[in-house]
DNA sequence: CTGAAAGCGCTTACAG
DNA sequence: CTGAAAGCGCTTACAG
């Protein structure tokens, strides 16, 4: 198959003072009787070296099992091979989902995701950046527009590439991965209204951005239909979650006692709102219809299922890395903003 | 306040044919007049540094923003700042409240973590461990003591420190926080049993090896009130979730029409269960009583309310990563392994 | 307690 | 298409 190796590859010999026993790329050079910088090419990615070194290379790199080293690598070239991502929270079973996309396609293609939590502060997410560029990532991942005006020249001054996942835009040189989430809550407003609601609260948690696009699109809805009141508007700054969507309902139910559908902005809250009511022994959708936002776990669980905004969580995770790794390749991209739409899913709440 | 900085620390001096334009740790340490080594030391922990020298070193870093570079610390040191941190599913709410509190801790030291995601499968964690290796991680997080020879074998020949968490033993020069999967599983069995049940399903999925052990304690508890018996095992490999506790509930009534509780291994298997009952008309606790176990998201707001058995996830991981970090630091672990044990907590649904 | 020298393992220009 | 030289920014021994 192939003739023996020489046998001076072993280490230890010689007398460096800092022998790591680890098996370089000059490991690999020689025993494929090429300089290091062709072994390096040639393992990168065969870029202009001759098919049978590459080949050479490779099958040196492999029996040697040769890895390389992420520092060295990242200290020569200025460019390491992890990918920061930036996402308001872990407790929001959103993110998981779209960041277990993300994770799974950086890491099936040897680079490595770094997950920095902003909690919903841009002064955090400021110095996040700021202390991930440090370590030379290769590029970002981030969450919606949002952000001081400081963070976003980070970023760009930086020269690394750059996706937006969770809302769409098309600015040139802009990267994005999502869809309306104006039309979004626009969609499911609407479908109340179609369903003969006309005192429809729209019912939030945590008022982040994108939970204001929605409610504007809930409010341009309700206008068009001659519906819209203000007092119909139930926010919250806390955290999004099951026991608020309880609270939620209370809540609605106290300012607007002829309400007679709730909108939630997120299904966490969606389900604490259907719970409650067969608490309360308010019937639904019979006396309140429910509409949630993301089709999270659970909503087609419950008693009776919840009608919702399906969004395309994982595949803007897939395809948001999918399009930074070709910007990482130098690939051409051919639709840098992608709108992903979302799915009006009715079941019975409503 | 302080001397003029010298002008010739301004980048760019020189031709240097690669000039990153970055503030290294020279640039520090001539602002400071000491040798760069000097610099690094002070910098790390004012390791033998004279306290005046260590406070310019440190002032001269301040004033010019000096942030280290990671790759050339860990290239420099064969040990970089990033903790591994193996767990089999981000899927399940469990993980993603355990690895949040890790998190947390380890980015506020200056370390990042590197998730790992098995799958729950043994040859999938060997290979992420040996991936993960060539990146000269500082330490380990690792979910449970169930893997392969070969990965125990990576892991301690790599001489890198490594927490287990999950579950807790006690093994000369082992690390582990958690508690006792058996004494939980065994907890609500014998809770059920004292409210009278007898005919108590154990319902579970995915089948890994804490559920095992659960299951384990499930069945002495049954054992030793001379209520076991293999047919109340109701077994699925497939992966937790709110819609296959529903499908467990049915099992379980179809093997086992005189069941009167069932314990579920898991939350998200519970509340299904409990919402199924709902839709069969089955009234809990009256009919089947129902446990779950873990005490996740939601349990709280069920209709009934479910018992549970509330275990120390964020604890653990905020416990776990700080003894890794005293691990890091060189400094004694009073407590090599600690168990955080659980609690039984009652709600209405038993 | 402090420093001059060497080296970590790779890649970037620059030549041929 | 291939290579010799230099360098990325730090830290490790080794001296003083």
């Amino acid at each position: 198959m192939k003739k023996a190796q020489p046998t001076d590859l072993k280490p230890g010999k010689g007398k460096r003072s800092r022998a790591t026993g680890r098996i370089t790329l000059s490991d690999v050079a020689k025993a494929a009787s090429v300089s290091p910088i062709t072994a390096s090419r040639a393992l990168r990615s065969a870029e202009s070296v001759s098919p049978e070194l590459a080949q050479r290379v490779n099958a040196a790199a492999n029996t040697l099992g040769y890895v390389p080293d992420p520092a060295a690598r990242a200290l020569a070239s200025a460019r390491s091979t992890s990918i920061v991502v930036l996402v308001p929270m872990l407790t929001n079973a959103l993110f998981v989902e779209v960041l277990e996309a993300i994770h799974e396609v950086v890491t099936s293609t040897g680079y490595q995701t770094l997950i920095a939590v902003t909690h919903y502060d841009s002064q955090q997410e400021e110095t996040l950046i700021k202390s991930y560029l440090a370590h030379r990532p290769a590029g970002f991942i981030v969450s919606g527009f949002d952000r001081t005006e400081v963070a976003r020249r980070l970023i760009s001054s930086s020269g690394l590439p750059c996706v937006h996942i969770m809302e769409v835009a098309s600015a040139p040189g802009l990267h994005s991965v999502g869809f309306s989430q104006t039309e979004g809550g626009a969609t499911m407003t609407r479908h109340l209204i179609a369903q003969g609601r006309k005192r429809i609260v729209f019912a939030a948690a945590q008022l982040d951005p994108r939970t204001m696009q929605r409610a504007e699109g809930y409010r341009r809805a309700m206008k068009s239909a001659g519906l819209y009141d203000p007092k119909l508007e139930v926010l919250n700054p806390q955290r999004s979650s099951i026991a608020l969507g309880a609270e939620l309902l209370e809540q609605s139910l106290r300012y607007n006692p002829d309400v007679d559908a709730i909108f939630f902005n997120n299904d966490d809250l969606a389900q604490g709102g259907v719970l409650h009511a067969q608490r309360l022994g308010i019937k639904v959708p019979e006396q309140i219809a429910i509409g949630g936002f993301n089709d999270l776990t659970g909503s087609d669980q419950m008693n009776p299922p919840i009608s919702t905004i399906r969004t395309p969580l994982r595949q803007m995770g897939t395809q948001a890395a999918q399009m930074l790794l070709q910007l990482l390749e130098g690939q051409p991209v051919q639709k840098p903003n992608i709108d992903l739409s979302f799915e009006l899913i009715v079941r019975k709440s409503s």
